[in-house]
DNA sequence: CTGTACCTTGACCCTGGGGCAAGGTGTAGC
DNA sequence: GCTACACCTTGCCCCAGGGTCAAGGTACAG
């Protein structure tokens, strides 16, 4: 039996995507009612193509698979969904300020470390690395 | 029979852990051998709160628990562990920068997307967010 | 007919724990 | 002693976003 339409590997193949993901999407519900086949192949149509290159856009951006689904679901009811992505825009840049800001404290905490890591310990003579071997007795550790 | 030592709940307090954290630290062999009540409660002296110290340190840095788990052993095996640390330092130094990198690009991209979501489609009229959607046809979708 | 390339579902693995359940234990009050 | 309650134990499932492997069915070329 011939099969119409591109099975998980070759839209997975279009996509650029992998077909583990696709199946994944589709079982989050970001992708029902996919065509089968009678031997039970999932067979996509341009359609499912257009939803998946919008899923893969939406996962760069840094989207979550059930966010995602929501705007799909606003789509699908046939709402303007620019509101809604703008907003998870704003909160998803939010969250990057939020990172950016951690991670430089980071990593002055880790350049701190780096630097205190060759300093030598007057307790024992011995070399440890003060920001993060704090107190840990000789007795049991060495 | 009165336990002699902390409790699991106990140490998770003095050190800010939780107490699943520590049984987790314990289950992944960061901290072997801790003595247990005849009842079978983990019982834990300041030598294991030097240690939990240590994690909690190397946690908010960002070393993972097999990373941690290789800077003890080197200790308990009486090995300079600075020269270990610096490098796990270094690699996560890169790698933040690395990440941050990706950040700012993702955060421009978002910024993008943000400003044409607002832009009108010319296809059919309808104000759709071009950065997102790009190939759904209306036929399925609305 | 056979080879092999692809498909299916299912289950387990990763991080670093969170949360819950069933049952044992320590301790205090009465 | 009995009870109440807090805390402990182990074990299992859950989170994101899949990766990887297994057992078995299917499409297609030669």
């Amino acid at each position: 039996m011939p099969l119409s339409g591109y099975t998980v590997g070759q839209a997975a193949k279009r996509i650029g995507v992998s077909a583990k993901a696709i199946r994944l999407y589709e079982s989050r519900g970001l992708l029902p009612d996919v065509r089968r086949s009678e031997s039970g192949y999932r067979l996509f149509d341009e359609t499912d193509l257009g939803i998946l290159r919008f899923i893969r856009q939406a996962r760069s951006i840094g989207l979550g698979l059930d966010e995602i689904k929501d705007v799909l679901a606003l789509q699908r009811s046939g709402q303007q969904t620019c509101g809604r992505v703008v907003a998870l825009l704003d909160d998803h840049i939010a969250e990057i300020d939020r990172t950016l800001a951690d991670l430089y404290a980071l990593r002055a905490t880790l350049n701190d470390a780096r630097a205190a890591a060759f300093s030598e310990d007057g307790r024992d003579g011995a070399v440890v690395c003060h920001m993060i071997e704090t107190d840990i007795p000789r007795s049991r550790v060495g």
